[in-house]
Parts: C-alpha cells; structure tokens; sequence
DNA sequence: GCTAACTAGTAGACTTGTCCACTACTCCAG
DNA sequence: CTGGAGTAGTGGACAAGTCTACTAGTTAGC
C-alpha cells in the first residue's frame, strides 16, 4: 500500500517515531496525505517486519521512551522501486463534487450555501498552504524544490478551485 | 459512507440495477466517484434492509432477471439531509504527489519521466473529460447544468496540472 | 499537590473497499 | 453449435483504514 511507502519516504528524509510521522501526516505532508495513528505504527510494525526498516530503543527526552526507525538498504531499494515504477492514476472520490451532482432537486438558496461553505474551505485552506509556502527555505535545494513543486501544486488546485466557484 | 448517498443520489434520478449503477461508475460519474461492483451489491442490499430504497424483480429483455432499486419517501429524506449537512474536506490522499515529494535522492531523468508519464496521463483524461462534455445536452436544465459544472470542475483541474507540469 | 498538555505507544472492534471466482441467461458471429 | 461478449448477481477471503479507549512518562501552571 501506498501508505507503507510514504513512511519510508519519509524515514529516508531522516529516522524517526511513530510520533513524528504522524505528525509529518498532520503538518508538513497533511495536504497530499493524511493518516491514522494506528494506521500507522502497524505498518510501521509491518516494515521492520519485513526489514524494510530496524528500530532502536533511544531514551525519552522529557518524555517516554522512543522507539526510533531507520530505513534499511531495503527499505532504500523498495522505495526506489516504487518511485519509478509505473504510476496509474488512482480512482477519483470527491464528494464535494457528489453532492453538488445530486443537488438538482435542492432549492437554488440550498445550492449555493453548499458553494459558500466550499468557498470558505478553499480560502482556509488556501491560507494555509500559502503559509506554509512562506515558511520554506529560500535558497532551495533539490529536496525543497520538490517539496516547493508538490505545495504549488496544491496550491494551483485550490486556486483553480476558488475561480471556478466565483464561475458557478 | 458516501457510497450510500451516492448511490442514493443515482437511484433518486431513476430507478436502477445493480449493474446500471456499477456502469454509472464507471462511466457519467466516474470522475469523481469509483466503486466496486461487490461494494455496490452489499450497499445497495444494506439500502433496502435499512428502509431507505425498495426492490421489485423485473424480467430481463434480453437476459437475466433485474432487481430494479426504487428510492424510497425515507430513501429521499436521508438523500436530502446529507446533501444539505455540513461538509468537511475529506483527507487528501494523492500517490503522485507523494511520490513527487520523495523524488529528491533519485536521478533527473527519473523525475522527468515520472512528470513526462503523469502529463500523459492528464492529458487522455482532459481528452476524456472534454469528450464528454461535448456530449452534454445543449440547452440544459437544472441537473444537466450541475453535472456540466462538476464535468468543468474537473476540466479545470487538470487543465490546471498541465499547465503546473509544464512550469515544474 | 492536582491537572492539563505534550510525548509515545498499544489493543481491539469495526467499517469500507478490493479481488477473485463463480452462476446464469441471451444474443451474435463464425 | 460453440464460444465470446454483454447483462445481472452472489460469496468469501482479505487488505486497509477508522474509532475509541487505554497506559505511561514529563513539564508547566494554578
């Protein structure tokens, strides 16, 4: 699964523990993928299961215990694997886009309520994004190109989003 | 789940089988609601035992038997409690992406190909999306124009990735 | 000294969705 | 007259993800 794989990227980026990935699903990851905690310490699990990653008990500070995670040469070679192998686009479910189908039989007053509140989601969201656009490094190196392509990325979404809804 | 309303949704606009619900997915919604044809029998099965849509056995022209689903008085209630409730963005989840994000360790060429293959990809969907739209009624009603404006959301969109493709 | 917030992780039930194989009927082409 | 394509539906195993509740340590505020 595709979550297995996000969690190596990310431990490819630098070790770390169950916490901190979830909290990279929470910040800096949150707007391209998203994840339950459970979720993901049992693949976490799953990965040094299967030596794709080795743990190492460190000694909390402030805190609990951490039981850090390292990607192996395996982990490394599957992760390569996976970022070239063929890519298809996976199923679209937007259901925003269903219910805004199906509101033909709602009064037009309904209607454009469900545009409004879409409207003010794409702005928070917008926000958001280009906060975080702003906070990342100005002289980018590769990774942070990337990681600068992927938010706009985002980011022209919302935006094509946001003038659509002035269109509608 | 959103399967439910959605086939709700599907079921509101004319009683339906299974089958033609499976073929609507894959087809006049598919781009923005995807489902399994097991998935659609169980939650169309879970409907009618919950009251919400109603079955009659029709002889099949031309094949076997149908079960057509009818929407039912509560069917519509709950239909129109949902279209009307308050929406939250679901969680975004997008291979690509995430795949693009962790592209840093890997060579040049591997990155290109990678945006060469998704443009590809983009560009038959665009091809598919503009097709349908020209298969749209000219002088539409009410739901006709919801559905042209979801078919131009998602033209949007992609137009909106190719233009962010070649800029990368 | 108590409590709340943050860090860190575990356990189990449950839902949703996917995959695969199967039955069964009709029509049409070769 | 046989096989394939289209129509219509079922069953079971399994994978992936969600929800809820729990333990446990530290730090900071009242």
């Amino acid at each position: 699964m595709v979550l297995a794989r996000v969690i190596l990227g990310l431990l490819d980026l630098s070790p770390m523990t169950g916490y901190e990935v979830k909290r990279h699903c929470d910040t800096t990851i949150k707007y391209f993928w998203q994840a339950d905690k459970a979720q993901i310490y049992r693949t976490l699990s799953q990965l040094t299961a299967d030596g794709l990653a080795a743990v190492e008990t460190a000694p909390g500070v402030g805190g609990p215990a951490r039981q850090v995670h390292h990607i192996t040469e395996r982990g490394r070679e599957v992760l390569n694997d996976w970022l070239t192998s063929k890519l298809e686009r996976q199923p679209e479910r937007d259901a925003f886009l269903a219910r805004l189908f199906f509101s033909g039989g709602l009064p037009e007053s309904q209607v454009e309520e469900l545009l409004a509140a879409r409207r003010a989601d794409a702005e928070s969201l917008l926000a958001e994004l280009e906060e975080m656009r702003r906070s990342l490094p100005d002289p980018p190196d590769r990774r942070a190109r990337l990681r600068l392509a992927t938010l706009d990325y985002g980011i022209a979404q919302v935006r094509t989003e946001l003038d659509w809804l002035a269109d509608v």
